[in-house]
DNA sequence: TATTGTTATACTCTATAACTATA
DNA sequence: TATAGTTATAGAGTATAACAATA
């Protein structure tokens, strides 16, 4: 067998791994994407349904919670990546709730500090508690071990594609 | 050491595990749920830039390539799990790019068939290659035998939390 | 001029419900 | 009556862009 030959062979079986890879890239991807909406629809649901509230409007509180001195509205908008009316719209309704408040900043009369209200903070915490039951309940398919796994193994997913072979900018 | 204490110690420690099993079972989720919408997010807008298409319409689209025969209206409607009125309007929208055609039906003249067009199919594939690419890329940071993995954690997760413990209705 | 936040507008996706035609 | 599909409507979520107030 010549190297020429080897040289040969080896790029077509590469080639068919290349191939059988990029479709189990695929399969899992679907299977990633399905598993998640399927939990992130039944949470939205229940959100909805036991306590009148959509997923941005948790989520929003819940960015509050971990700041209990408050944040901008600007600071929301970068965290929850949305764009800043939508924020406004947002905290329009939960303060219309009462659920947080907007206080004026000394420093620069632009700004809010936007903050949970005491009636906020209770509301958040029985939502997160029930929360936190969901995912218990949605992810106990696993035993601890492999959602250590799996948390593992989304960690380096989540980096943002570091071996990204695209053009840069 | 009585077996009562036993017992105390046993179930305090159960507790403490309790509890950071919950937490970790939270990490895991927001871990999840970011991972999926970070590459969900890039696909979306990689389609609408490059594609000038969303990701129902390339959904739909990828269930009728599947079926080369066509479905009906309440098939896809089933398939894709949304409603029928939203069916609708996706169909109309590809149809009116010549992408899908509607077919009417000799056996029952209340539904129709719709099916990818030439049009369609050779759009389609230029869009899923594409999309395979993607796939391939934002899933790079894994290994093939990680992403082997992955695939098998994600499988226990799919079939729909058998553990379930709340109410069946 | 640049930044913070609001307002106005538009679009997609979704669900619900009333409707038409056919079975 | 029940089913297949359409139409109308409403609401959530998103983005863009114009705007006012302040820096």
């Amino acid at each position: 067998m010549s190297a020429r030959q080897d040289t040969d062979m080896a790029s077509v079986d590469m080639e068919k791994r290349a191939h059988a890879d990029h479709h189990a890239s695929l399969r899992l991807w679907l299977r990633l994407l399905s598993a998640t909406t399927r939990i992130e629809d039944t949470i939205r649901q229940r959100l909805r349904e036991q306590f009148g509230i959509t997923l941005p409007r948790f989520d929003l509180m819940a960015q509050l919670e971990r700041e209990p001195q408050g944040l901008s509205m600007s600071e929301l908008s970068r965290r929850m990546m949305v764009t800043g009316g939508n924020v406004t719209s947002i905290v329009d309704q939960l303060e219309k709730e009462q659920l947080v408040q907007r206080q004026m900043q000394a420093s620069d009369r632009r700004s809010y500090t936007v903050s949970l209200t005491e009636a906020g903070r209770s509301a958040f915490a029985a939502m997160a508690q029930a929360h936190e039951g969901w995912v218990v309940e949605l992810l106990s398919p696993l035993v601890a071990s492999q959602q250590e796994q799996l948390h593992k193994l989304l960690g380096t997913l989540k980096s943002g594609s570091p071996t990204n072979s695209e053009e840069t900018k």
